[in-house]
DNA sequence: CATAATGATTTTGCATACAAAATTCAATAT
DNA sequence: ATATTGAATTTTGTATGCAAAATCATTATG
């Protein structure tokens, strides 16, 4: 029943794990208040290791504290996500000349699984699937290219932006069309191992992202006057 | 109406602070276990927002959490500090752009003054004078050209890389002669709004900070055989 | 002697208690 | 009907209590 031994089970780390992805899944709708004494005993545990969860994922900005009146869940303003796409832009860029630097040949491997995985999604027409496939791939990236540093503060941007598009875009910026000859670049230059190349291919590919982003919210506000 | 009324003291933040401080200080030196009690007792607190404090200062790196046997002050190794100015050097890039894109005549004044304190300190010899112009320059620059965000990130990199240059090179990476003129060539692209240049200014900076540091690690190792 | 075993002490992880602040809600005044 | 007040209730911030784990000191064993 209870796991005792030595594997010790740590509540913070379990909270911490369950929230994100209750925020993620929208089980916790963003700008909604936290009620902690409910939220813990539904969670099965006490306000201690939940508070202290909330409170990381205040330092990760998916929920915001308001002193005296509690926590919420974080809603990101358009402002805010072309910021963040700013960021993947030259971080996600060090991780790729990084990677092209670092690449053994299992990982060329799995990067042309990735490839394959995002052609073939782009070919069944389904947006969902290649929405899946290309967030595998940025994943697989960073994890390549990053130390412990550059990939915590990238999966956590990773996250924002995932958490983002999934309820405004329906998960994706553009179409795989024009996304998938860049996401092929990117994966040559890493081959490669041509660290500039890398670096440039995916600094134009969250540029492009970001630019369109901004032409959306532009278009957006023009509508509604 | 303000929200008056708030003279409220958090805990958690007084605790945070001060902890910061005594870490910078070397007060709590680098490798020393935490004595939460006791220090706690310390600082006139209880267990509880010492235990916050302490954790939001692992999630900034500055602290180890080894499960089950407590906190201990972080010491950072070489290849970390090499990864800190590498990241460094995309961030306060992108930083610098987007001051050449915003800065205001009040603030290109602000910046020709911390110029100023630059080459003043330079002329009078003092390492220690520079060390601290130079921390007022990067401080205002990632004020300028940040968002929330970035700014966030780029000040607790900056808190660690002051903290490690202060304890093991005396505050500089490389001489003031040698660093004077690249903060020029920043300020000068940010006041002429030119982002390119701005932002290749100071990644070359960083890059020629982050290979001198690589070039002495290596050469101390070669001279411990 | 070194090391293992044992018991005592300290420390951590978590729940809980409780005062002070915030919020809700009913009652009353405008 | 709306605004105001002021209990009654909820919620937060913080201290404290306590069992389980880790550490330390001491003695026993090869």
């Amino acid at each position: 029943m209870k796991n005792l031994g030595n594997d010790h089970v740590n509540l913070d780390q379990k909270a911490y794990n369950q929230l994100k992805s209750m925020i993620l899944d929208q089980n916790l709708k963003s700008g909604s208040k936290i009620y902690q004494e409910k939220l813990a005993v539904d969670l099965g545990i006490s306000r201690t290791p939940l508070v202290n969860a909330l409170k990381k994922l205040e330092q990760e900005r998916l929920i915001t504290a308001i002193p005296r009146k509690g926590f919420y869940i974080r809603e990101f303003s358009k402002e805010e996500m072309v910021n963040i796409f700013e960021l993947r832009e030259v971080l996600e860029g060090l991780a790729a000349r990084r990677a092209s630097l670092r690449i053994t040949g299992s990982q060329i491997k799995k990067l042309n699984e990735l490839l394959t995985g995002l052609k073939t999604s782009e070919a069944s027409g389904s947006v969902e699937k290649y929405a899946k496939a290309d967030r595998r791939f940025h994943h697989f990236l960073i994890k390549l290219g990053g130390d412990d540093l550059l990939f915590n503060i990238l999966e956590t941007y990773s996250v924002i932006t995932f958490s983002y598009l999934v309820k405004f875009r329906g998960g994706l910026v553009r179409p795989p069309k024009e996304t998938l000859p860049e996401h092929m670049a990117i994966i040559e230059a890493i081959i490669n191992k041509d660290p500039e190349t890398a670096e440039q291919a995916a600094r134009d590919h969250f540029k492009r992202s970001r630019e369109k982003l901004l032409r959306d919210f532009k278009e957006e506000s023009q509508n509604r006057s």
